[in-house]
DNA sequence: TTAGGGGTTCCAGTCAGGGGAAGGTCAAGA
DNA sequence: TCTTGACCTTCCCCTGACTGGAACCCCTAA
């Protein structure tokens, strides 16, 4: 199978698949033309990657999780223990993407948006007061 | 002053000091002996520039922040408008998380984290179920 | 004079790919 | 047989917003 079937059908850019292959996460066999010539399990483990990144587990937790999920006498407290690193990352993301929501949210109410100068959010980033 | 000095004044590390220079975003003049020498405003314009980043505007955001911030004609409304596309791109983000928060959350919580080797999470992303 | 703690530039790396050039390969139609 | 166009290949540079490090210069105090 060819790149551009398996960018189909696992819904990733062939660009994404050729830089997957760089970086060691799938090595697809080559036919004689220089062509990757993909298999079926590839393209299963290119759906799998494609769903943990989606889920925002970067690639080095990809690679993790691909070799736990390879390894069939894994433990699952492993694969937990990724996935709930990963979930206090994705906590604090929020948590700082929420403050400053809040500080945001404010500053933009509070100010007119009409064509005279006086401008709470700017002068709410000049003060000091951190 | 010294970049030091300016560093500790405005809580940025030297090396974004200089990047910012790189990048046109402040203008310190030059000692004769090449060190920068930053004045007041400078100063003034980097605990800005530091606000305006931990509140996550783009750099090309504060770009066009301190050019209003600087233009005693601005209309409120220009500020405006970048604060709350700003914030719309926040919401965006924070939902995006909250989706991969609830989709994993789920799954670790089902995941028994024992050393078997049977694991939802695993499960899950094998799935093409998108 | 020397040691140290400033400062300077320049180069390379981060993360996860994206854009695009230059060129090889394959199948279908004239 | 030739050509067209879609597909594939590698290669290199670009992104954002810095960060780390090397190699070197400058200033002050002991």
């Amino acid at each position: 199978m060819n790149i551009g079937e398996v960018s189909t059908r696992a819904d990733l850019p062939a660009k994404t698949i050729r830089y997957y292959e760089e970086i060691g996460l799938v090595k697809p066999l080559r036919d004689t033309n220089g062509y990757r010539a993909f298999r079926e399990s590839d393209v299963h483990k290119l759906v799998f990657l494609g769903r943990a990144r989606a889920l925002g587990f970067t690639i080095e937790d990809c690679r993790a999780l691909t070799a736990l999920w390879e390894d069939k006498a894994r433990a699952s407290a492993d694969v937990r223990s990724i996935a709930s690193d990963h979930l206090i990352q994705i906590e604090a993301k929020i948590a700082d993407l929420q403050a400053m929501h809040e500080t945001l949210s404010h500053l933009v109410s509070s100010c007119a948006g009409d064509d005279r100068p006086d401008c709470p959010i700017l002068q709410s980033l000049e003060k000091v007061t951190r």
